[in-house]
DNA sequence: CCCCTAAGTAGTAATGATTACTACTTCATT
DNA sequence: AATGAAGTAGTAATCATTACTACTTAGGGG
């Protein structure tokens, strides 16, 4: 991998962002630093940053995939109340992986899990 | 629901294929005996056939979706080897949402779960 | 039994996310 | 400094899916 200061930038504001960007959510925010951009590069670069494992790009099942500045493996969950996107906690993961290999005897080597569900803060303000 | 010659041949190819189908070999199967059927219609049948739980879609993380007889709520494992997608115990998949509600604190409305990894049967070859 | 209209259809165009292509530029090594 | 592989901007292409348009049909009320 050669420098390039726009996979620089890029790379600064995935980590920076503290959550999930989808590419274009990336390229307006790059394109305040670098005007002409292209949005190429941005998936370009957002890809080759993800095969080196300095983010992790999230595969969504509809809609754009979006990229995560935590590269543990770790599975997501939408809310559809707020329609923020939340980390589960690794743990989580691996304890889905072992019971799928116990319970269907399959060797897993990669997942995309994508809940739905109602975050536990829209879940307290239904009350409210 | 109005009654349509398509949408009935739609409905047996996915019930008779036991197994997944993608829109597009569902449109291959169906114009054997419709010739001038459109694919809009194989998609639009498709998605209201699911919407009225005669059939499932499944949602794929890449790729197109696909379309299941079995509607009991479950996951998908894909192989990577001989490139099939198998279906996973419904067992699984509640004891997985016990998991993300136990430990998160989220109420899970759905799930988009996608395994990838190796089916028993190719597992076994490996060694073969 | 026929008429009406909402639902369905074929065919085509549009959409949205992503990748591919092309000609030009830049990093970094000798 | 010269060279070549990797990167870039800009644009075109791709792929799955949905939307649109004008025409057709199912099927209940008169």
């Amino acid at each position: 991998m050669k420098y390039s200061y726009q996979r620089e930038q890029i790379l600064k504001i995935v980590q920076s962002s503290y959550g999930h960007l989808s590419a274009n959510e990336v390229y307006e925010q790059v394109r305040k630093i670098i005007p002409n951009i292209s949005l190429g590069t941005v998936y370009r670069n957002l890809n080759t940053l993800a095969e080196h494992h300095f983010i992790r790009r999230i595969i969504m099942p509809h809609g754009s995939d979006e990229y995560d500045y935590n590269v543990e493996p770790h599975s997501h969950i939408y809310c559809v109340k707020c329609g923020n996107i939340y980390d589960l906690p690794s743990k989580v993961d691996e304890r889905m992986q072992k019971l799928v290999e116990k319970e269907a005897g399959y060797t897993i080597t990669k997942s995309s899990v994508v809940f739905e569900g109602i975050c536990p803060q829209c879940e307290s303000e239904k009350e409210g």
